[in-house]
This record gives structure tokens, sequence and C-alpha cells, in this order.
DNA sequence: GCCTTATCTGAAGAGTTGTTCATACACTCA
DNA sequence: TGAGTGTATGAACAACTCTTCAGATAAGGC
């Protein structure tokens, strides 16, 4: 953290005029609070975000969003196009993610988009710049 | 898609008591609709999606979040746990996505939250489950 | 101009991921 | 119980990712 700090105070000099060594600690102090303290479900969310980025997973999450209603994997298979086993394993990412839910129902299996799947596509699509 | 038909033709059957060729044919274009037409910038969804679920980037973008300011690039290394360089990646990366905006001044350079990152955030923040 | 410093960039390699194939499981109905 | 069907799982390998190292760029002060 040495030659760290050094930048660091210099950056400090140049914004506030002068800098000593409280200013320092207590500014990295600050920041690095910032990134330990909360909110601790870090691990959980990084999972959610990669799951979601993946091709396959976002377009199935995107349908059971949009039918806003649980959908067998039959009905999901023929809109993605990639193999039965592809989706199958998608879903069970999905799941492990808590992005859907899953009920059985004789050999058919139903799966629905969760709170925190809509929240997220919803933060997508109201972020979403008009250009580009 | 001849053998994906046969098994919805089934479900139809299941759910419904009977089914004809237009059923399949209306459920099928019912959720083809739902990922063939919007939202349209699922390919950046995507990547920003996929940005924010490293772990340097998304912590990197949780300090920038919680600090509700710009940081400077050297207030931002000695809080992550990588190299100068990776860092530099990461905030070439995270503006590449739309997640964090550049600003130079002399040989320093800001980085700051998008709307987009902290709604991402938001969105995860809201969705926590209390347990697990 | 030349040196120092802050940040960036490209290459490279260990690690991770996503799909498919083959196979297994589980439920239903004869 | 045995055949048939819907879905899940494991292995395997090509494709991609993330970090570091080495070097490049750009700005400021002498």
């Amino acid at each position: 953290m040495g030659q760290q700090s050094e930048r660091l105070e210099r950056l400090i000099t140049d914004q506030e005029g002068e800098c000593c060594a409280a200013d320092i600690d207590a500014r990295i102090e600050a920041l690095e609070r910032h990134v330990t303290d909360p909110p601790s479900g870090t691990a959980r969310d990084q999972a959610a975000l990669k799951t979601l980025s993946n091709d396959t997973r976002y377009t199935i999450v995107r349908l059971l969003a949009a039918a806003g209603r649980e959908l067998c994997v039959c009905e999901i298979t023929p809109v993605v196009d990639v193999s039965d086993s592809a989706v199958s394993h998608a879903l069970s990412d999905l799941y492990d993610a808590g992005l859907v839910t899953r009920r059985k129902d004789g050999t058919w299996r139903y799966y629905e988009a969760t709170d925190r799947a809509t929240a997220l596509l919803d933060a997508l699509d109201q972020t979403r710049e008009a250009s580009q």
C-alpha cells in the first residue's frame, strides 16, 4: 500500500492544497468501508449477474418475464435456438442463481421468473440510452 | 421444430383437453414474439451484466456508487486487491459497458457510476432474500 | 527538450464457461 | 412391470476471460 498512498497523497495535496498522514488514512478508510461493509450478498449478486449475462439464459428469462406466467420447458425449448439439454442446463443454472422458480406437475416441469429477475430486467429497460 | 411441437401438442391437450394445429401455432407465435420483438438492446444488456459480474469490476462499481461522487483511479486502486493494470482494464471495460463515466483532469483520471450501474445495484439490493 | 508520474494497452497463459452427446432419472399409462 | 416420454445430469472440449508483465502514452514541471 506504500506506493498507492504516495499517489493518494499527491492527489489530496492537489485537491486540498495540503495533506498530512491523517488525511490519507482517513480517506483510505472511508473508501475501504464502502467496499468491506455491506451489503454482504455480493457473491450471490455476482452469480445472478453472470448467470443472466449469457444469451441463452437471458433469452429464457426475457421470455418468462414477458409471458408473465409460468412456462413449461416444452414451451421454452422451441423458442430458444439450442438443444433440449442446453435449455435444461440453463434453467438449472437460473434456478441456482435465484432467477427462476421451479414446479413439478407429472412429467412436466414449469418455470417462472422471480422478482429478482424482473427487477434486473426492469433496471436495464429503464436505463436504456436512446442513442446507440 | 417437429419434435418440439409434438411435445407442445401433448401439453396443450393436457391443459385444455383438446388441441388442434392452429392452437400449437398460436402458442408458439405468441412465445416467439416475446423473444424476437423488443426491447432490442439485448446485446448491450448482456454486456452490462457480464461486465458487472466480475469481482473486481463489481467491487469498483459498488465503491463508486457508495461514494456517490467521482473517484480518481488512485483512490480506487488501494481498495481493490489487484494490480494497477487490472484496475485500468476493469475501468475501461466498465466504460465500454456504459456503467461508468470518465473525465480527465491533468494526469488524474476520474470515474463515476452511471444511472444504469446504480439501477442494477438497486435492483439487487431490493431483491436480496433475508435467508441464505 | 527531458525526467517523472498517472494511467493505458497488448500479449500471453492459467483458469472458466457453454454447448453437445450420451446416458440416467422419473412419471404415466398399458 | 415394461415401454415411452419429458427432463436432468456428467463428461468433454472449443471458446472465451481475467490477470499479470512489459512496455507505451500523455501531462506537468524543471
